[in-house]
DNA sequence: AATATGTTTCATTATTTACTGAAAGTTCAA
DNA sequence: TTGAACTTTCAGTAAATAATGAAACATATT
């Protein structure tokens, strides 16, 4: 396979792989485009490669940029700006784990919590449904722990060290 | 606030939790429904319950079924089908677990593992892909390998134990 | 201060995804 | 073997989501 080849289907099957997990397609693809670039590019770069058009492009990058995952880069003596996606994966999948976190866990928590101060706690049906709340709450906070665990692990050395335990 | 309200609520934000995930509002609204029903229900609860025509309560509980989430239930004496979902969330979180692994994250490794066989992989650029390719592999296989443990855990008593510490 | 270069916004349009409802299919009982 | 009860399918339609492109905005250059 040539290597520009390989390139275009990175980026087509992380748009796909995106979608499947509620994150746009074109958004993916730009992040996958960054991830392969050696250098930082430009809108009009990303507007090229992938065929899109530059408010779109715009748009997309500012998102990226508020999850964590790209960065303007002011290169010296160029009137337009540059971006860059950080190449550590480790890095990008704990940015993206404490974003989602962020945004849908903790919320999700919330409100379950809000559901649980129901009248007639009693009452059998009550009952069976606050298990069902309950049961969810556990388990999310769980999940909040672990990932929390994995957070850090990637902003502190010694639990870093842990980590490699799993090969 | 009211069972009922508490209920509808329940049903409505797990909607909208799902479609975060890439998972279709109703499906996860049934899926929700079904969980805080007592007992086994028919396709026309649910259509009365979430004003959703026969035709979308049929086909999302057929994939539902397809994610080892939902059984149909034979109510003796009646002609309808029952359905119900299983109440156990860390058995729900380790199917839906099983499932997104077999669907998404085992192919995604099998191309990632296609775009390493590349011509001239001497080349400068060719070696800056192949480390982003392999870095995405490795943290995949890792998670591949983390979520087997979990799912091993639902199965297995002696584990289940171990993953208690999680509290 | 006029112009040139580059960026952002957002109303409109296009695409994708999900839903409906009626027709076809299935199963069972008489 | 007819038909009543129930389920499934899927073409057409509706709703949700994403993309375009031109105008407004911002900033540097002459």
């Amino acid at each position: 396979m040539k290597l520009e080849e390989a390139k275009q289907q990175f980026i087509n099957s992380w748009g796909a792989f995106g979608t499947q997990w509620g994150i746009n397609r074109t958004m993916a693809q730009i992040h996958a485009l960054l991830l392969i670039s050696t250098s930082p590019i430009t809108q009009d770069d990303i507007m090229e490669e992938l065929s899109i058009s530059r408010g779109n492009v715009n748009m997309n990058i500012r998102d990226l940029i508020g999850w964590g995952l790209v960065e303007r880069v002011i290169v010296s003596g160029e009137r337009k700006e540059y971006f860059t996606a950080d190449k550590n994966i480790w890095k990008v999948a704990t940015q993206i784990i404490k974003e989602r976190k962020k945004r849908e866990l903790d919320p999700m928590l919330k409100l379950l919590s809000q559901l649980e101060n129901i009248d007639d706690k009693k009452e059998k049906d009550a009952k069976e449904f606050l298990t069902v709340v309950g049961d969810i709450k556990k388990l999310g906070s769980h999940a909040d722990s672990l990932l929390d665990i994995m957070i850090k692990a990637e902003e502190n050395k010694f639990i870093s060290g842990v980590m490699k335990i799993f090969k």
